[in-house]
DNA sequence: TATGAATGAGAGTTCATTCAT
DNA sequence: AATGAATGAACTCTCATTCAT
């Protein structure tokens, strides 16, 4: 039964901080960092101004959590629909449309990235670089370096390239009209960034 | 001898603004709009506190007007050098090499307009874009349409390839290291856009 | 068996007492009662935060608490070695002996107790005289009354001057360096003392 | 005309920081350091809440800047006082009357010097100490020494016995009513000192 | 009795802006 | 035009206390 108790609390506390994050992006979307107000955020989620305090020590702290949690659900959102496509052509087009959608659909936690990412806090930027790590490894090997070497791509060093594909992707999906649809369109960054490889068409 | 002292007058108060804009440059860049001290602005030009707001009538207005400075500046740079070169090809080359010596030259004003391109305040960015519109549409018109036309680069939209190659530009010269030295390099960019563009080699 | 039960569990409540009062000692010596952190304490002291507030109903009643648990160790400290000695000189000396000895082997409670005494809390400062007043009388009764009763100390008010060694006691005794070691000499300050008293020396 | 404003808003800025150091007074009298409201003493002042960071950087400096403005009129008070006097004996005892006067016409500045001088922060004691300084080498060379060196009083260490001294005064003029008026009386006190220096009588 | 999540009053501090000089 | 004292709204963070389990 003791046990009963604590699992029951284990779970009451993730839910509260899943509902801490979703109230701070929210927050963190609509101002940027400085203009957010933590307790705001705290109200939002259902709770009183302190309660905040009780799972993130500081809004600094609150904002490394949040960055995490979004680039994790980005990352992993991603690679899953990449991963279920098999050419190097149809990867780089699926990671472009998997990567519009996710900014159309979560726009909230896109504009939080984007901010952190371009933003002046050089520490923030770092954490962000450091969180999107594995989703530019998997660039660079699973679709830049496997085109290379299965011929379909000219030769390009992956990382660079990947760099460099994570660029285009970031900087064209952050452009979008105030209802968070994208400027640009995904197969039209496509068709660019594969003239760009010399795929075979 | 009236007309002389109000042309000293003007001329002041020509450079009072000049120093005042570039010390606020220097403060916007540290940590961004939010983080900077108008106050210290004004002190950091040689002035008290109040003066900044007898040519500034606010925060806000200062940043705008600092926006526009930067973007003038920036976009005549990169005409001058870009509108010397002849050929589509060399024409994107120095594009490329001219905005990335911008952004290694003038660290806190590349830092400052990258804060406010991908910032979260949408006025800010509008402003922004607005500014750079001239850049935009030479680009456009100066580079890509001329390539067309001279049958240099396949066939593409001027205005949407005008829009990639604007987005490519600032995402890779904004990643810079703490020292203001870009990680990407030009003619690695522009090497890699002229195969989107089907330039012959 | 169930009386069993019962004294068991009494005994664990006043362990548990002593264990939040110990701590709580630490943490009021650190930085005085404003800065005391009572969910600290309670942790400290090996429990939950709440714990506490099932012995103490309120931050300020622990302090009262503690500051008699204190008194009452530190009195019954000096009176056991003081009357262990029988010539008023001696008792004398035994006193600021004994004092000095207890201030520098209880670091924490000294520092809580001066904290008090000298402290901008007038309630706190009462409950203290209240609870020094065993001290005070025994100082007066059985120190200086019985030297001027047994013709070793000039006529003086024994009240009077027991307040007066009370009041050097506690202010020599206070001044210690970070170490918890006293500057001023408990033979020296009693030398002093005797002096005052017209002791035959 | 320059040179009239400036001298004007100096002596503004000077009476400004002398009502606020007054308020303060009062404020950290009432309840010590940590119970005092910052804004609430610049409101006593007479000012909005932010005007005193005008003047004081933080709270600990504003109580720092206090302690110095405290010790310096405490200082200049008794030395004026004793240096009117002569004779050794002469001067201990108007040491402790003035003293004592002091304590009873400033009764918060007392109390916050007694506060310090106590309380459990270190950096606050040590501070305290050294404005005391002056006070203390005063005693030791202009009181003690200088007794001792005129065959008034017996032979003692004029460094310890100043400490002493003082320790004795401010322990026992500590010590008052609600109303601020010391328990203990100076003529009795200076009495109990010369008999401890063996005053020739 | 023990727990620890939740509360919310309250604090110190910052700073854009105003305005009399 | 230049000054800098004064303002007060707003913000982050702390923590004594409550209470359902």
């Amino acid at each position: 039964m003791a046990r009963h108790k604590e699992a029951d609390r284990e779970k009451i506390a993730s839910e509260t901080r899943r509902a801490l994050l979703d109230a701070a992006t929210e927050e963190f979307a609509r101002g940027g960092y400085n203009e957010a107000n933590i307790n705001r955020i705290s109200l939002a989620a259902g709770f009183a101004k302190g309660t905040i305090y009780n799972y993130f020590p500081s809004k600094r702290q609150l904002m490394l959590a949040l960055v995490d949690d979004i680039a994790a659900g980005h990352i992993a959102y991603i690679m899953e629909r990449v991963g279920r496509v098999d050419d190097p052509e149809g990867r780089l087009l699926e990671f472009f449309e998997a990567g519009f959608t996710w900014v159309m659909e979560q726009t909230s936690r896109a504009r939080v990235m984007i901010t952190m990412l371009y933003g002046p806090d050089e520490a923030f930027r770092t954490h962000m670089y450091q969180a999107y790590l594995p989703l530019f490894q998997f660039v660079a090997e699973q679709i830049v370096g496997r085109g290379v070497q299965l011929g379909r791509f000219r030769h390009v060093g992956p990382m660079a390239t990947a760099g460099l594909l994570m660029t285009i992707y970031l900087g064209t999906a952050s452009q979008t009209d105030e209802g968070g649809r994208t400027w640009f369109d995904p197969a039209q960054v496509s068709e660019f960034v594969l003239h760009a490889l010399g795929a075979k068409g």
